[in-house]
Order: C-alpha cells, then structure tokens, then sequence
DNA sequence: TAATAACAGGACGCTGCGTCTAGCTATTCT
DNA sequence: AGAATAGCTAGACGCAGCGTCCTGTTATTA
C-alpha cells in the first residue's frame, strides 16, 4: 500500500533505536553520535537522517517506544488517592536510565530550537495536560475550587520534579514523591477552607 | 607578591569574558565555541585553556561577573512582604540575556559531569541557600511553624521558576511572580492554621 | 518490466576540539 | 644586572563528528 517503491525497513528502525539506547547506557548521551549510532546499528547515516533530524529525536523515539501509554488514571475515588498515585507514578518514571534519557533530552532542547519545539509542546504539554486532566476531574466532582489555577498548580509539580532531576537536589523517590503530593493537596485545598487570613 | 613569573593579565581574562557574552548575545549559546572566543577576544587558546576548562565555565564567571551580589535581603518586615521581593527579584533576574545564559548552563551541566558539580553547588545550591535563609528567619520570628522543610519549599520554587524557564511554558513576568509568591505563602501558612482536615 | 523509493557503503569538505611547540614578555628573587 | 619563573601570542597538529553527496543495489507497486 502506499505508493510504489521499497518500504521503510522496519528492521533498520529498531536497530537505530536499540543502537541509541546501547550506546547511551554505555557512555551517557553526550558519547551518543550520528556516526556511532550508524556504526552500531549497522545502518548507513543516509538512512537515519531520512528519518530523524538529529540524535534527540533518535532518544525521544527511543523513549516512547519503551514507555507504555500514560493514559490518564481511571477515577480512582478521591482526589487525594489519585493524585497520590499519579505523582508517584511520574516521580518514579524518571529514574534510572529513563533519567538519564530525560535529563539529556531536556538539555538537548535548550541547546537545539528545532527539537524544542517537539520535546516542549509534544512532551513536556503533554504530561501537564494529564495532570490538568485529573485536576480538572477533581474540579468537576466538586473536590476542588473552580477558582484554583490547575496549568499553574501541574507546572508547581512537574517543576519540583525537574528540578531534582536537573540540579540534583536530592532523591528521586517514593519518599519525595509522597512529600509533593501531600504540599499539592495542601495548595489543592486551601480555597476550599471556610476562612482565610 | 605571590611568587616571580609574568602576572594573570586581566586584559586578556576581560576580553575573554565580554568576547563569550557578544557571542552568545549574537548567535545562541550552541554559537559560542572556544576557538571563536579565541579569535573574537584575540587571546591565545592557550591562555583559555589554561584559565577554564570549558565554555560553560567561562559563561559562568561571565554571568557572576556582571550580577550584582544577591546579599540575603535585610529583615523588611513581614514574611510575606520579604518573600515577594525575593521571588520578584529572582523571577525577573532570569529574563532576557540572563535567561539565555542560564538555561544554556543548566543544558550544559547535564552534558559535562565536571561542570555539574561547580554549577549545581556552587550557583544554584547557593541560591536555594539564600531562600532558604530568608524563610528561616521568617521561622525565628514565629512566622512559620518549625516543622516545615523549609528546603522542599526553596526546591519548589525554584523549581517552578526553572520549569519555567526551561520548559518555556509560560511568560516570565512580575504576574507569574507574584502567583507564585502567593503559592508559596499558602504552603508556609498553611501548618499554623488553628486545625486541619 | 518500468517507475519508484529506501537501502548500504563510503567519500567529501568543514569545523571545532584539545594539545603541543616555539619564541616573546613581564615580574620577582638573588 | 642577571637568572629564574610563569603568563602570553601564534600557529600547527591529528582527531572526530558533522551533514551532504554519489554510486550502485534491493524491494515494492503500477
């Protein structure tokens, strides 16, 4: 289907993604390069750069491909309980060698403008609007004031987040995890309080 | 003083510095490249090599160079009050070509280990710590219970801050500030409250 | 069987890297 | 004064990766 001529070789594909991962986990992502990732995969660089632009979009493949769908939670009961979940979720999606992958594609954006535009709009937009989902969720079951700022409060998270990752502040784990969902539900809560100051 | 041999020429080390920054200003921080600062400054590679280790090292000295000092601002009555001069001061002090300088750095830091290190302890650890300062005072006074992590909430809003940042997720203007000054106020108040749930 | 498009392999010029050598210059110690 | 020291310019070096291009081959459709 589709048009005359030879198909995209589906077998070239994973060898460039499975390359990039290898050679990442080898040597962390700034020993990743076009000639080594070609190398590796046994793939000639005409062939990759047909199908990507540069490295970064190689890894955000790469990690996509590897990630299960992060379909927004199913109502879980409260408000607390899945925010709980969710943040666990995220917190504890980002360690290990997905930190590695993380952090670089981050890095990679601020460096390169073409790959911003998709790691920020097409990623990092993502995950908030999932959140924002849930929230908004949370709003329409009367658990949250309609007057909170749900883009401003998933930004709070995912900023807290980042930048343990980025600064290496301290822990990724469950611990922190639990300690950012508690200081959401308080932010969450606080105009749902009778009185004020 | 301090031994024979031909002194640091401070020439040399100032047109180093001003020649990385119009770089960077000219075509982005992927633009700046030590064989450029070589030819803009007139300066011997040689004589780089043997100062800084690498670009971000220079960008760094460049941006302490030209920021006043962030003293820890003297007691100006409330916590509120001193909070929100803080975060305006922050916020707005990483706009324009600050902001270009500083998201590059953070980029770099992921990419280079041994630059990590002096940035995230000694620039941004510095900072948390200025935060954190301030909201300690703030707990002398008895303005905030003594049971808060006073670090989770400087990590939260630098957090955001560089979320922000990074991420370009939304403007970086005096609004977002003081948004988030507010935010931060609700998480310190929100433990002297007379109950709770 | 002709048209089409993806593929491997490899050469190309370019740029920046980090190091090195050579000769010069400014300062301090004796 | 003169020796010792250490920073300076200038430029060459080999290396590696970049992104593009060319050549010939292979798989698919019309």
């Amino acid at each position: 289907m589709s048009g005359p001529g030879r198909p995209r070789s589906e077998a070239a594909r994973g060898a460039v993604l499975g390359a990039a991962l290898e050679l990442v986990e080898e040597g962390g992502y700034p020993a990743l390069t076009m000639e080594g990732i070609a190398r590796r995969a046994a793939v000639s660089k005409q062939t990759i750069y047909r199908w990507w632009p540069n490295k970064a979009a190689i890894v955000l493949e790469a990690l996509n491909e590897g990630a299960a769908a992060i379909a927004p939670l199913p109502d879980a009961g409260t408000l607390a309980e899945e925010l709980r979940v969710f943040v666990r979720r995220s917190v504890l999606g980002g360690r290990g060698r997905t930190a590695q992958l993380l952090v670089a594609l981050m890095a990679e954006a601020q460096l390169d403008e073409s790959f911003a535009r998709s790691f920020r709009d097409g990623f990092l937009a993502q995950r908030r609007g999932v959140m924002v989902e849930l929230l908004s969720r949370a709003q329409a079951r009367g658990e949250i004031g309609t007057e909170e700022d749900l883009e401003l409060i998933a930004e709070v998270f995912f900023g807290a987040l980042w930048y343990r990752l980025l600064a290496a502040s301290g822990p990724v784990n469950r611990r922190f995890a639990d300690e950012l969902a508690e200081l959401l539900m308080v932010l969450l809560a606080e105009r749902n309080r009778p009185a004020r100051g």
